[in-house]
DNA sequence: CCAATAGTGTCTATGAGACACTATCAA
DNA sequence: TTGATAGTGTCTCATAGACACTATTGG
């Protein structure tokens, strides 16, 4: 017998940075740490449908504009010491455009983006530090094979914002004519709406996401 | 609060027919129906544990002989109707090479291999058809990007035998003489051992896994 | 005009796949 | 010798990457 938790590495970009959602627990066990957004299942309710709501309630996402994907879970009888029964974490991980700021809900004091490269530095509860490694290498990974770039954007969005999620993301600088070119050849990745963004330089023109999911070849770090 | 099981889809090779451990059930959850074998988490144990306690208890298997690698959580609240609590399972994706005919334990009235496209038309227990074709999937996948193939052979092995691996996994046919030179060619993902094999025909290399983990450029299906 | 950003052309090197060919054994 | 299996040579085609170039805007 078990208590069970779904724990979220939800990721954003915030100003080109890789930034993961953190709150400072209220709770008893580990109380005042950082941690990341989750907490136990209710009754009759899976994993999924838990870390949904946890989104919902810590950051006001609706299913539409997050993609959540199971990232592994984490059983390690003491991961957990503070808590008196033993506690397993289900984890997500939660890609989204332009999170708003998370609200500290019932179960936190308080909540904020946090660039990547400090989270992982940060002192983090249980074994929080670790599921978050986890969830970066997952979101690098995925990256190369999968058109989960595009769950880091709005609904449109032109190339070179595309390119700019890879470069954010990976920490490279990727060539910017051969990225447009081999993303605007590769089937169902990104489709052209037809509309055109005007900024500083030539407008470029908009697209959205396609109804590919993997991609063949893949996009190389 | 839940029970926790670690579940495992354990492939292997059988007469080059990719197939997997199922049991019949005793427990009086299911009794008489074929299943993964698996088994519910005991104190102060982790899941991976668990799993590897269950390969030892019906395969006989150490943590030497099976690589094991965690699939996912499944936590349906409607997925094991038929216990009185709730259940959560933690599925493992086992591969191994020559495994023995696996043996009815305490939770077991028999066990065996069976042929995967077989399995997949059983009516197993709980959501363990579902559990069985994401593991057929993660090992189909797997073998494009990492040096998991190796996992179904003994220690030392021929490049056809490497080969066969793919043709049974995928269930394609491929090409001898570019896969030899794709694989030889690949730093890290085998060995030359010195030795020979004969049998019909010209006596074949014996090679040993390299050190390598993950393929790149991946081998293509 | 210039600076900045978007996007195209083109060359080269690499590698996948087709398939002809050579090598070495058992029977 | 023949048939079977192992392994190499070689050609073609596709594509990744480097980078020069053109296109279109704001200031």
């Amino acid at each position: 017998m078990a208590w069970v938790a779904a724990d979220i590495v939800a990721l954003t970009l915030r100003d080109g940075v890789l930034s993961v959602a953190l709150v400072k627990r209220k709770p008893r066990a580990a109380r005042g740490r950082w941690a990341l957004p989750g907490g136990f299942l209710l009754p009759g309710e899976s994993a999924e449908q838990a870390a949904y709501r946890e989104l919902a309630e810590e950051g006001g996402l609706g299913e539409r504009d997050v993609r959540l994907e199971q990232l592994g879970t984490y059983s390690d009888p003491r991961r957990d010491v503070e808590h008196e029964k033993r506690v397993i974490s289900i984890a997500y991980l939660a890609l989204a455009a332009n999170l708003p700021e998370p609200v500290a809900g019932t179960d936190a004091a308080d909540a904020s983006w946090v660039p990547v490269d400090q989270a992982v530095g940060k002192a983090l509860a249980f074994d929080h530090t670790r599921i978050l490694e986890d969830g970066i290498e997952r979101a690098r990974s995925k990256l190369e094979y999968s058109t989960l770039a595009t769950s880091f954007l709005d609904e449109t969005f032109t190339i070179s914002e595309l390119r700019s999620v890879y470069e954010a993301v990976w920490g490279v600088r990727l060539d910017a004519a051969n990225f447009h070119r081999k993303v605007t050849s590769t089937d169902g990745f990104v489709e052209a709406t037809g509309e055109e963004r005007r900024g500083r330089g030539r407008p470029a023109k908009l697209f959205r996401a396609g109804s590919a999911t993997s991609l063949n070849p893949p996009i190389t770090r």
